[in-house]
DNA sequence: AAAATCAACTACAACGTTGTAGTAAATTTG
DNA sequence: CAAATTTACTACAACGTTGTAGTTGATTTT
């Protein structure tokens, strides 16, 4: 397995008894190549297999027409986030890389600099710490975790970054409100990891906040023993249930933090000999493909995650591409209630 | 947003009084710097921030600590092998890089030369046409696909490529059997895309290989008809149930392509009426987490497609840190029958 | 017919890194 | 104490590409 020699301009160069400045030129396209000349070439570079060297153009030109992603984990939870992006980006001649920062903000500022190294031509970045992107000189897109509202107060943060969000605030906010509806303040809620509440130091959550926001419409009170934190995985959604069965008896009402731990919830309830939505109602979030086809069908929040990342990846290839006015573009995706059978 | 000069080797030679070379080797760790000099360049470097430009060390070295990943597409349905060769990469320096082929040659080939001129270490391939990868002169690991049998008579294979798969062809032979003692020879099976049956070119697919031959093992005659192909969605695998009932009515033993399209199928039957496992009994395909979460919980054949990804990607690492000795690697994955309450 | 323009090139430096060959001073060896 | 070796460096070419600044020879303009 020795070293195989690549075909570089040079061995077109020599072959068509011209120099490499005029193959260069050919394969960007100059005009000041002539027809006849500039068929040769081609035709010489299409026998030899020529592709040029990504290393050498990215280090002559300073750009690589690699996009780097960076998200929180490699369990590819953000898998229809990194569908839409690379659906987006086939249309492109760019490629995405994904690095993943394990929700530690000190993987995150590795692997901000990794990217710079290469360089990437543009970030698509489900943050963790919005300090990392200080210093960070090509255009970024942040994905889904934006601090675009106050999550104290629901109120909309002016700021001039990039970023395409869906509005989980009013996602939770919406979900609570359709669920009190039918079970008063009856209603509990499963909520993810504790300590990544939000991004950008504001330690409150943005769904926690929409949840509490439809309380309050309602004049019902927040009881923090309504939430539980920690849905991680389907077996922590199952513990969950578990625990909220033991200390409130059905009919009750519940949202989960997504779809997908709905099932383990489920799962749970229907061991325990309940039925839903009979004895307890079920929202899930997110809206995947299978949220219709389990039994009970799930009502839940929709909002394409799938979207969410093909949109940003048209942002940055367009701020790339025109040389970014300055103008920050600022996409909130509107969630929907679609109410199926769990409810 | 003007381009920002990078630090580079020679800002931190400068600073410090020494020659780039000088800095180059201590970053390289050699040991002819003294301790006094490598300190101080060193702290200089922290101070100035610096991280090596990527392209100019892959030019330069010819390698470049990044791995290439080729999946057939790019909705993720390889999702599992990705996470296994995201967590397995996570322990040592190289990046991996996905490309997908869209399951065409014509875009594999240019995949592969893509990541040949990035220049890519080394490449873990679900691979479309084995004659892409004949002028591949970096370490290729396949993943998954690969001719390990032959399909027709379910014979090893003898080849001297690397490879890391799961032994569909036993998977489905057991399913099969299994399904047999419990409904005889009444048992259908939906398989995936009938085009892409199988890589090589030889066109026999692999699972149905593995069932004709659990077939004959029972002296059970085969028939085209009780095989459905096309099963490559949830709403494919709804409707090839709808085209199942049609034809033949309950009781009968049923095997899905995967556990995840199983869930259209039990949703279809649940909703014509059928109750699973005594009207249908049911055999999944990957033993998914949320398989024994579902309602019912679903029987199926347990192949950890995780483990398949983090397997290859340490294969391929060792083949690269090793300079590969010629000795092929190859690992079969046993698949497991996995009884629940769908069967 | 000389001057200016143009077409079709070529030569060369630069991008940031690394390894090899070289060198001067310090130290060890015979 | 001279010769050989070692230490601690430095200088420089090379990796493949691209853009800029030439350099021809031909054509057009004055």
């Amino acid at each position: 397995m020795g070293k195989i020699k690549t075909v570089r301009l040079l061995d077109i160069a020599t072959k068509a008894g011209v120099s490499v400045s005029a193959v260069s030129k050919t394969m960007n396209g100059s005009d000041e190549i002539p027809e006849a000349t500039r068929e040769k070439i081609l035709s010489i570079a299409r026998e030899l297999d020529y592709h040029p060297n990504f290393s050498a153009r990215s280090l002559r030109l300073g750009r690589s027409r690699i996009i780097g992603v960076i998200i929180p984990n490699n369990d590819f939870s953000y898998n229809h986030v990194l569908s839409g992006i690379s659906k987006a980006l086939e249309e492109t001649d760019y490629t995405p890389i994904f690095i993943s920062t394990k929700d530690d903000p000190k993987y995150e500022k590795s692997a901000i600099k990794k990217l710079l190294s290469i360089p990437v031509d543009g970030i698509l970045s489900v943050p963790v710490s919005m300090d990392s992107y200080k210093n960070v000189f090509v255009p970024v897109v942040f994905m889904s975790r934006y601090p675009y509202r106050n999550p104290r107060t629901g109120e909309p943060v002016r700021t001039n970054d990039n970023y395409v969000v869906t509005d989980d605030y009013e996602g939770q906010r919406i979900a609570t409100t359709e669920l009190i509806k039918e079970c008063g303040g009856n209603v509990y809620i499963f909520l993810g990891s504790e300590n990544t509440r939000t991004v950008a130091g504001i330690k409150e959550h943005i769904r926690l906040s929409g949840y509490k926001k439809a309380l309050e419409e309602q004049d019902i009170p927040f009881d923090e023993g309504h939430v539980y934190w920690n849905t991680t995985s389907l077996e922590n959604a199952c513990e969950n249930t578990r625990k909220l069965l033991e200390r409130v008896k059905p009919p009750f009402g519940l949202m989960v933090a997504n779809d997908y731990f709905s099932i383990g919830v489920i799962s749970t309830l229907l061991k325990n000999g309940y039925s839903i939505p009979d004895d307890v109602k079920i929202i899930g979030f997110d809206d995947l493909e299978m949220a219709s086809y389990i039994s009970p069908s799930l009502t839940t929040i929709h909002c394409s995650r799938y979207r969410l990342g093909s949109c940003a990846t048209q942002h940055l290839v367009s701020i790339i591409q025109s040389k970014n006015t300055g103008e920050a573009i600022q996409t909130i995706f509107q969630p929907k209630f679609v109410k199926r059978s769990s409810m």
